[in-house]
DNA sequence: ACTAGATAGTAAGATATCGAACGAAAGGAG
DNA sequence: CTCCTTTCGTTCGATATCTTACTATCTAGT
C-alpha cells in the first residue's frame, strides 16, 4: 500500500486479507473439516435459537438462498441439523440443531476462545476499539439493493 | 454477538461480513465481470511493477501458487497480462501488464475511488485510524504458530 | 559429477459462493 | 374462484480457493 491509496481502500484490501487468514486458521485446526460457514451457522443456531427458516438464515449472513442451501446439506449430511417442513407454509423449511450438532460447536467455540485468547495476548489487538467504527463500516456498506 | 463473545472473535466475525460486502459491491460494479482477485493482481502490478514471478505474486497476496495460476490464466485469456519465460530460472515465468491491462485497471481504480468518496462521506468512517491496528492483527494472524 | 532435497508452475478434485432459472405454494386484485 | 405476482427452496453452471500430487528445474552436500 503505499499513499496514492485512498485510506478507505487500504483498509478494505487489509480486511481481505485478515479474513482470508483468520478463515484458514479456524479451519486448519478443525480435525473434521468442519468449515467456517458451517460453524456460523451452527453458533446462530446455538446463540439465537433455532426453528428459522433457510431463507431468514440466508439473509442473517447475507448470503443467497442458493448458499445456504447448500450449507444445510452439508450440515444435515454430518447430522449437525434437522431440516422439518413448516407447518405453516407448506414452500418452507425449519432448522433445528441436533445434540451432535449443539455439542461440535461446544468444542470448536472452546478451541476457537483459547486460540484467539492466546492471540490476543501475544498481539495486543484491542479488538473492542475496533469493533464500533468496523459496524458503521458495514452499515454503510450493507446499504445496497438486496439481493434475491 | 453478545456479551460472551470474546471481543477478537466478533471482530473477525465483522470483518468477514464486511469483506463479503466489499467483494460483492466492487463485482457487481465491474460491466465485464472483472474480479476482485483480477483487479488486485493488475492493481499491485501497476503500483509497485511487473515482471515479477507468478511465486512472487502469490505470496504477496497470501494465496496458494495454485490459485495464482488460476487468476493468471484468466487475466491472460481476457488480454491483460502477458506471461514469459524466466530469462534466470528456465522453471519459473515473469508477468508483465499489457496496454489493455493498465487500461482496465485505471478504469477500475477510477470508479472505485468514487463509489468508496461517496461511501466514506455518508457513513465518517475513520479509515487511516483503523488501518494500523489491522495491520497488526493482520501479522499476527500471519505469524502466530497455530496450535494443532 | 551425482544425488537428494527444495522450488516453480500446473493439474485434478473438493468446497463455498454467486446469479439465473425453475416448480411449488402463498397472497392479492378482480 | 381465477389470474398475476411474490416468495421458498432447489438445481445448474460458473468462479475462486484450497489441498494434494506431479513434472521440470535448480541447489547444495558429498
Amino acid at each position: 500500500m503505499n499513499d496514492q491509496d485512498p485510506a478507505l481502500f487500504a483498509l478494505l484490501n487489509e480486511i481481505g486479507i485478515i479474513e482470508q487468514l483468520a478463515r484458514n486458521r479456524f479451519e486448519r485446526a478443525q480435525p473434521d473439516g468442519l468449515r467456517l460457514p458451517h460453524f456460523t451457522v451452527l453458533n446462530h443456531m446455538v446463540r439465537l435459537g433455532d426453528g428459522k427458516t433457510p431463507g431468514q438464515l440466508a439473509r442473517a449472513f447475507q448470503l443467497t438462498k442458493a448458499t445456504m442451501t447448500n450449507t444445510l446439506q452439508r450440515l444435515e449430511a454430518r447430522g449437525f441439523i434437522r431440516l422439518e417442513p413448516d407447518p405453516d407454509d407448506a414452500r418452507a423449511k425449519r432448522v433445528f440443531l441436533t445434540p451432535e450438532g449443539r455439542a461440535r460447536r461446544e468444542e470448536a467455540v472452546a478451541f476457537t476462545a483459547t486460540d484467539l485468547a492466546a492471540l490476543a495476548q501475544r498481539a495486543d489487538i484491542r479488538a473492542d476499539a475496533l469493533l464500533a467504527p468496523l459496524r458503521a463500516l458495514r452499515t454503510a456498506l450493507d446499504r445496497d439493493p438486496r439481493r434475491n
